[in-house]
RNA sequence: CGGGGCAUAGCGUAGUCCGGUUAGCGCGCCUGCUUUGGGAGCAGGAGGUCGCAGGUUCGAAUCCUGCUGCCCCGACCA
């Protein structure tokens, strides 16, 4: 295993792919733009599903399953839709591969040409609402509620490990309501699920607002999302909720019939977090010693390693280790004992370390005198000494702390990070240097395109409620009723 | 898709300008001994169609031509 790891200061984006190679979470593959994801990166995602499905299901979700395959034509029906994702769409052309006839390899049979192409789905509003069409007759067939866990491809000119990669994996749900305001509930109250799930399982404090229309979902009335604020001072999408108004029941004729016997087109929302997530873990806790994972996201929660000087210690030690296990798992914590003889346990601290083991105990010689264990925390990288008794509360004790003070620390970095500014060119000195920049802003598309020229930063989000604010633009000085929320952004 | 760069062992690289024996080094890997409370030491060993296809030459990693792939910077994006 390579050893050091390139440092936040030195080169932020390199410790970034540095960390993800090296702790075992992906790696690029042989397809341009496409990851694999290792077991162990996989693990926490895994993790995030599970915590994320159980709220959906908690919220009357249930899942199901549509194809990766979407007609051509189901694409143009929706027209700002087609535009937002034609640029970066992979197309099924063919359906048959033969021998090269001059022998070299193998070739497309340009027999086998489909009358139809088919996309690979970027995003399955369209394939799901001509199914829904079938579905849906009276306002009694509503609301429907639906959630797909699936993968995706978006053909991006530029990659990086789950920031963005040309296939990633998702959640999206897709939900039919009789009225607007049902609707808008369901949208607004998934960003809630959003942002609770990252705050309370990913300890990554959150933004909520809704999208400034250049930003906004292609086809979506209106978009609502989190943002979190990484550790070099950008800003990350971390989630998106979408209103989508009666655009796709138009686009695709879904219509009901309502108490009133009167036939209506039915409201629409979409919602989807994916393994950008991932990237958010990252960048929100580790440090240059490897990735952090917060407690209750971390595959392993604890492990074990054994110090030792002969085979008659290691087995002492490996049968204390063990009952140790026993105890900790029966208390519900993940734990791994890591008896390798091969690995020094100095090399092993180093490792657990890079893969961000919320806590490490290790248990040598004098511990087995003394009754007690050595403790060392991945968040502080403290180490203390506890008494073996009651061992389980201590650790299930120091997991939740561990959990709190990442959540903690990430919040207190935004708000040293997230600045008011009153004129341009100190927006523009800001901008620079990183963070939320909260400001003026006169409400035009124009304006808005005109700041993303000069400074390459973007409204990340408009908040939806709080405090109004009487002042001026930014960068035209015109009228504004409130603050928003710009950021350099990933 | 524009502009720049790179391609040599699993990874990172030297050698390429100026052609010349068995292509060198570090990490990792294998074997043995000594080690084990923060990434061990010593000794031995395995591993290479020098991106691909042509060409020049007595001789090509090195020179020429064509191709392919990747990386970085822009425009695009969850």
């Amino acid at each position: 295993m390579a050893k050091e790891l390139t440092s936040r200061e030195d080169n932020y984006s390199q410790w970034y792919n540095d960390l993800v190679t090296k702790a075992d979470l992906a790696e690029n593959s042989a397809v341009r733009g496409c990851m694999v994801i290792k077991p162990y990166g996989y693990g926490i995602w895994e993790r995030m599903q599970q915590a994320l499905d159980k709220m959906f299901k908690d919220t009357g979700h249930e899942n199901a399953y549509f194809p990766l395959f979407i007609p051509k034509s189901f694409f143009s029906k929706e027209a700002s839709h087609v535009e937002g994702f034609a640029k970066e769409c992979a197309v099924v052309t063919h359906y048959r591969l033969k021998n090269d006839p001059n022998g070299k390899g193998i070739v497309v049979d340009e027999d086998a040409k489909l009358e139809e192409e088919l996309i690979v789905r970027p995003t399955s509003e369209t394939i799901i609402w001509d199914t829904y069409r079938n579905w849906i007759q009276s306002y009694r067939d509503l609301p429907l509620l639906i959630n797909q866990w699936a993968n995706v491809v978006r053909w991006e000119m530029r990659t990086r490990l789950f920031l963005r990669t040309a296939e990633f994996l998702w959640q999206e749900g897709h939900t039919a309501h009789a009225t607007k305001d049902e609707a808008i509930a369901e949208a607004e109250q998934m960003l809630r699920v959003y942002a609770e799930f990252a705050e309370e399982w990913m300890a990554v404090p959150v933004l909520r607002g809704v999208k400034s229309p250049n930003e906004r979902f292609a086809g979506a009335i209106e978009t609502y999302c989190i943002e979190a604020l990484m550790q070099d001072g950008k800003a990350l999408q971390a989630g998106t909720s979408h209103f989508l108004g009666q655009n796709f029941a138009k686009a695709f004729d879904v219509k009901f019939l309502n108490k009133e016997n009167k036939l209506d087109f039915v409201w629409a929302t979409s919602w989807g977090v994916s393994t950008r997530l991932m990237g958010a873990l990252i960048m929100s806790h580790s440090d240059d010693n490897g990735l952090v994972v917060p407690p209750k996201l971390a595959p392993v929660q604890v492990v074990i390693v054994p110090i030792y000087k002969n085979d008659e210690q290691y087995e002492r030690i490996s049968e204390r280790a063990n009952e140790i296990k026993k105890a900790l798992e029966n208390k519900g914590i993940r734990v791994k004992y890591d008896g390798r003889t091969t690995q020094k346990p100095g090399y092993k601290f180093a490792e657990w370390e890079l893969k961000g083991v919320p806590l490490r105990l290790a248990i040598g010689p004098r511990d087995l005198e003394n009754n007690t264990v050595e403790v060392a925390r991945r968040d502080t990288l403290e180490k203390e000494s506890l008494l073996q008794q009651n061992l389980e509360q201590k650790v299930a004790n120091l997991l939740e702390q561990i959990q709190k003070n990442l959540y903690q620390k990430a919040l207190d970095f935004r708000n040293e990070n997230t600045f008011k500014v009153d004129n341009w060119s100190d927006f523009k000195d800001r901008i620079e240097k990183g963070g939320f920049v909260m400001a003026h802003w006169d409400g035009t598309s124009e304006t808005e395109q005109k700041i993303k020229e000069e400074t390459k930063a973007t409204i990340r989000l408009i908040p939806i409620e709080g405090y109004r604010e009487e002042g001026n633009c930014i960068y035209s000085g015109k009228p504004s009723v409130q603050r928003v929320y710009f950021a350099r952004a990933y």
